[in-house]
DNA sequence: CAGCAAACCTGGAACGTTCCATAAGCGCAT
DNA sequence: ATGCGCTTATGGAACGTTCCAGGTTTGCTG
């Protein structure tokens, strides 16, 4: 039993503190039953041995893992925000994360791919391109939340986005804004809806006719291209709602070169209050999607589904609020 | 043995194969043994059943995950660039990547802890702030690579920082830059190096009277606080070598804000080489680790640590490039 | 046709835990 | 004394794999 070279196991504490493996794994486990004085001698013995217990061990064991799969971007800005979130959310809920990230060489069927084989009891998907019959189907394996967008089927947490851009044009409007130009995201999760919000707000406030979509995307490439085009127009827009942070930032990059000063000629609203919109070169007028709630929903559906418990809404939808920095100011007389 | 419920095992493709569970073990490992028949005929047993392989159990047999553990600054632009290449890295390697990040409110110590339950065969620590003692006991429990900074009595893979800095001064002083201010990174990993190498470098260049280090940090407000310093000076800098990206868009921010035009009247280097710097909207001349070579390098380290092998030189220093892009131009005259 | 290797397959013992049923010790009321 | 209940401790069976030491076939050699 006693173990020579590797680590140490519950029998080598065991047997250094004269006592049996089934005793020292309940002092390991802080429950009940062990006397205060057995308890202190097994703790000790675990500590002069350098005993760690074997997590996987255990949970082949007992089935658990107490394990939330994260499949998440890690170029990207507001799903870097969303994990640091996470952690604390599942903290406060007893369970770890295992994070699996995407990158320009690992695409998204990989990172859930990894997550699947080490029997986590729930997935969290940070916005996820995987279309919405492949959600489900993952769904069937697993408790799936769906982060940060919308997918028929799915338990899904995410923002008004439609919401967002309604408080992002009031707020143009209130500027004395009419000429209001939308860059949006294309195919990405969230871009419809959020175009969707722009048209209806404009439409509110009476400005139907000054609707203006132009196709963006998600990167800063994207919007710069956007950007571009309206600058050229004969009448362009004196204020722009751009479907994210970083597309945002491309944007006043090509107005900065093109000799256009925000916000007094011109008033910029991202989306996402990312860690991006945050820096103090950028400081970006932003619909922040408010991540400490969304997370603390995810993690807590997870946990749910994981308990079995009835579940009645599967899609949770949390309003953003504007936060108003420096890149949106009056419109120009 | 038939398994009700739950995810199916072995035994259970094993019986619905007509075989044992040896043998669809062997399968599943793709090991020679079995007849390419009932290979098929396991394979579609386990496919119909919806098998997966139980990592835990599996690697609790084996002694082995083929896991490495990594632990990284979720919000540090750098230390994103490296996971993303570790994970190709590994991947060549016939390894998987366990992420634990840190974040304002995990640290090191906790992100650390959770790797060493997980049963990693080694640590590749990412800038780690821990210091140098608490690395090498680390590094006697279990492999331990630190990666971008040094650290006495550890495998260390890092850039020769002042060489880095070399470079930097080098093309300043190329551009007719004399007066050039170093804000520097405090305690971070790394920071002593660069001031170092900047030093040496003005020396070299006989500017040792326009020498100036003043103190920074690795964020935007602190860059943002040492470049408000330089700027009330009598006579400014005309350019100016920062620690890293990060903190240089904080002083690209206060140029912009207090009226000097980069790089007209100033220029201005980072270091890092991040995504940051990359940005369209920032676009900073910036010292570029290598972060191909350095992730290779690290895994490469590990393995051989993991497969016991002779390691001679412990720290290996990678070279840095400099990356021209529009925040240096010629000294103003 | 015995003998033997090669090719294929199997049973059961690990791995380090947790869980369960049960035992030992002790105080106290009957 | 006996029985009861409480607290504390124990042994051994799981969990789903891999590994090892065989066991059957089969076909070929001498």
């Amino acid at each position: 039993m006693a173990n020579t070279g590797s680590r140490p196991t519950l029998s080598d504490v065991a047997t250094r503190a004269g006592v049996s493996k089934s005793l020292v794994s309940l002092v390991m486990r802080d429950e009940p039953g062990p006397s205060a004085e057995t308890r202190q001698r097994v703790l000790t013995a675990a500590d002069e041995l350098g005993y760690h217990p074997d997590s996987r061990a255990r949970l082949l064991r007992s089935g658990r893992s107490r394990l939330l799969g994260v499949v998440f971007g890690i170029q990207h800005a507001f799903h870097v925000d969303l994990v640091t979130a996470l952690y604390s959310a599942a903290r406060d809920s007893g369970y770890e994360l295992a994070l699996s990230a995407v990158t320009p060489d690992r695409d998204e069927a990989e990172a859930t791919a990894s997550l699947l084989a080490d029997r986590c009891e729930a997935l969290i998907m940070c916005g996820p391109v995987t279309p919405a019959t492949g959600l489900a189907r993952l769904a069937t394996r697993l408790p799936t939340v769906v982060l940060a967008r919308d997918a028929r089927g799915a338990d899904v947490i995410r923002t008004a986005d439609a919401e967002g851009l309604h408080q992002a044009v009031d707020h143009l409007t209130g500027l004395g804004h009419r000429r209001i130009a939308h860059i949006d995201g294309g195919r990405a999760p969230g871009a419809a809806e959020r175009r969707r919000g722009y048209r209806d707000a404009m439409a509110a406030h009476g400005l139907g006719d000054h609707v203006q979509v132009v196709g963006g995307g998600l990167t800063e490439e994207e919007g710069a291209t956007a950007a571009r085009a309206l600058v050229r127009q004969r009448t362009p827009p004196t204020a722009i709602t751009v479907f994210n942070d970083r597309s945002a930032t491309g944007v006043l990059d090509v107005l900065a070169r093109a000799g256009r000063k925000v916000p007094e000629d011109i008033s910029v609203v991202g989306y996402d209050d990312s860690n991006l919109a945050r820096l103090a070169h950028v400081d970006l007028t932003t619909v922040a999607q408010d991540v400490t709630t969304m997370t603390k929903l995810a993690v807590a559906r997870a946990v749910d589904r994981i308990d079995g418990a009835e579940v009645t809404r599967r899609a949770q939808i949390v309003p953003p609020h504007l936060v108003i920095r420096s890149t949106t100011g009056p419109a120009p007389a």
